[in-house]
DNA sequence: TGTTTTCTCTGACATGATTAATTATAACTT
DNA sequence: AAGTTATAATTAATCATGTCAGAGAAAACA
């Protein structure tokens, strides 16, 4: 038994395959009522599925969305911040349910360069792209050779290269950390963060530490600025930085929960007691943020939410809506148990 | 400027489109040096992309591989495993890798049933399927209905329904775990999972925990069998009924990290010491494990490699390769700091 | 009844690549 | 130089679907 074409169908039915196109496509003022129901049960009675694949190249749409994401090396050999990063996978998990419900499939790949996504998107006919991750200026420039609407996360170029992005406010969520700091007495407080100038996001972040650090009269010399990567490992050489060189922070604010947890990590192992002797806030409220002890106060934003909100702007970019507006979430402080007051 | 295709490279290098085609696909012993080198070079001069759909619909393959997960409900919401569970994420990074340097892509999707998996199928033209997670057994039996590859993981029916399997040694990685905690002396060793008869994975694991509690001698009866969702949450519950109705329990063998890490934050907001009040190991070494404090001791099953071995079998069966056998990966006992001996 | 209008439905072509069958070219033989 | 092979390149059909001009039928009007 062979696969069931819309041939099929149409000889079943008694009727033409142009007909039966235009039944399952659900084009008006085409056929009777009575002749749609003839094939509309011919179609039930042979279980028949339209091949995608067919109507891609007929049409030149494939309803198809490419998720891409950084392809990173560690330890020389190649790997995927899916692997290593829980915001990667709650993303994914929103734009996967939002693009279903509105019709589209979803395919994943890492890349490392633009030469790569523009070959998957010939290749494979995307409709659209989510682009997840940070990449060299290079890649963001060259983004205009990509034809297809494109939605990025957090990323704050956008417009200079015409695509679409869903983020949150940064400043006010490094504000509101930095803050709720201040606001319990803290006067040392330590900003851990990657490299400032390498995303907008971190200056971002960073000029709402400065503003909380400013309006709480702190000073700023006080308040070391400690660079490394944004990962586990990051926020382990953190730990071990902050405890030789500077004894006198009684805060962290970690620019993302991963190192945040790596911090706290080296400090439960050096035996400096979270949030007695160090408090720490992080960003992103990964749900992992949950299961550690004693739970990790951060920044809240809907990582799943920004997700679905990243499929819906993508899927209306594809369907030709104009005017869209970048999107940006909202974010919420989340007092959980590293924070504590100093005072008194 | 339209889309370029076979077509143009063919007039710009002077041949037909059945020669570009043979040159692309490497035909041997079809074209001369010669013109293989013009074709070559036009190719590259017009940046040309093949288009996957046109060539998926001429020779019945895509290329293309998907990868289902189950989708489950929280609070009587649509949800994904994977946005919940990063044992999900660690494994599609390795299939992706791995599929994508074979060539393949992904095409990933939360299912709910057979006929979804079963249209996608046909709609997507997949070459096969990696299957993750459990299903009701309905399901697997009407996995006989789709008729391309199909690689489970950790599943052991997979021979009833004529598929293969990535998995690993439950049994003993069981084994392993619970001798190491009745050679630290514990005699009152609890047992955390979910329903064992749901899955052979969680019997194979109950039959390893019972040889080892019987080799060493030990009451059954002293050592509970407590029964709780795979889930952070029913960690939480299970800690809680530990506290409630085991205090005479030292140790804990929970079937999955996730659960391990719930047990963990009950016994740290109760204020149990780990490991010097309770023992625990869990079963996977997900890579947040490190994460945490203590960093937890546990049975490593390398997850990453665990979906590039599924990919290199679906594939190998999508080429037809036969007597493909399923793969067992090993296990490992990784002790870290949250099992310490009862002893002295 | 004859003509026009409206409404269904069909047939032929298009989409971009593969491939079997066929023709053109080159390379030997004698 | 003609005939025979071997090799290279082309033609045309095919895959499953969509589109659109136009055929044919039914309905409306005169």
């Amino acid at each position: 038994m062979g696969k069931i074409t819309m041939k099929d169908v149409a000889k079943h039915a008694g009727v033409s395959v142009a007909t039966v196109s235009n039944v399952i496509n659900n084009i008006s003022n085409k056929t009777t009522e009575a002749t749609k129901q003839k094939v509309l049960s011919s179609v039930k009675e042979l279980n028949y599925k339209m091949d995608m694949t067919a109507r891609s190249l007929s049409i030149g749409k494939s309803n198809l969305i490419g998720i891409f994401i950084p392809e990173v090396y560690e330890n020389s050999a190649p790997s995927s911040l899916l692997k290593t990063n829980p915001f990667y996978s709650e993303i994914i998990s929103g734009i996967e349910y939002e693009a279903r419900m509105l019709g589209y499939d979803i395919l994943i790949s890492c890349i490392h360069s633009i030469d790569h996504a523009l070959e998957l998107v010939n290749k494979r006919m995307l409709d659209g792209l989510a682009i997840l991750g940070t990449y060299d200026t290079r890649f963001w420039e060259d983004l205009k050779l990509v034809s297809v609407p494109i939605v990025l996360i957090d990323n704050y170029n956008y417009e200079a290269v015409g695509v679409n992005n869903v983020g949150i406010d940064d400043e006010l969520g490094a504000y509101l950390a930095t803050k709720h700091l201040t606001t319990l007495g803290h006067k040392h407080i330590a900003f851990a963060t990657s490299e400032v100038g390498i995303s907008e996001v971190n200056e971002k972040r960073f000029i709402g530490f400065k503003r909380a650090i400013k309006e709480a009269k702190l000073d700023q010399i006080a308040c070391p600025v400690i660079i490394e990567a944004v990962s586990f490992k990051g926020g382990i050489t953190i730990g071990h930085r902050l405890l030789k060189d500077h004894m006198e922070v009684t805060a962290v604010f970690a620019i993302a929960d991963i190192m945040a947890l790596g911090i706290i990590k080296i400090m439960h192992q050096f035996g400096r007691k979270i949030p007695e002797d160090l408090s720490i806030i992080g960003f992103d409220d990964l749900s992992i943020c949950e299961y550690t002890f004693p739970a990790l106060t951060t920044i809240r934003q809907d990582i799943y939410k920004k997700g679905v909100e990243v499929a819906r702007l993508l899927i209306k970019k594809i369907d030709g809506e104009l005017g869209l507006k970048s999107q940006e979430l909202p974010v919420e402080l989340i007092v959980r148990e590293t924070t504590k007051s100093i005072l008194r």
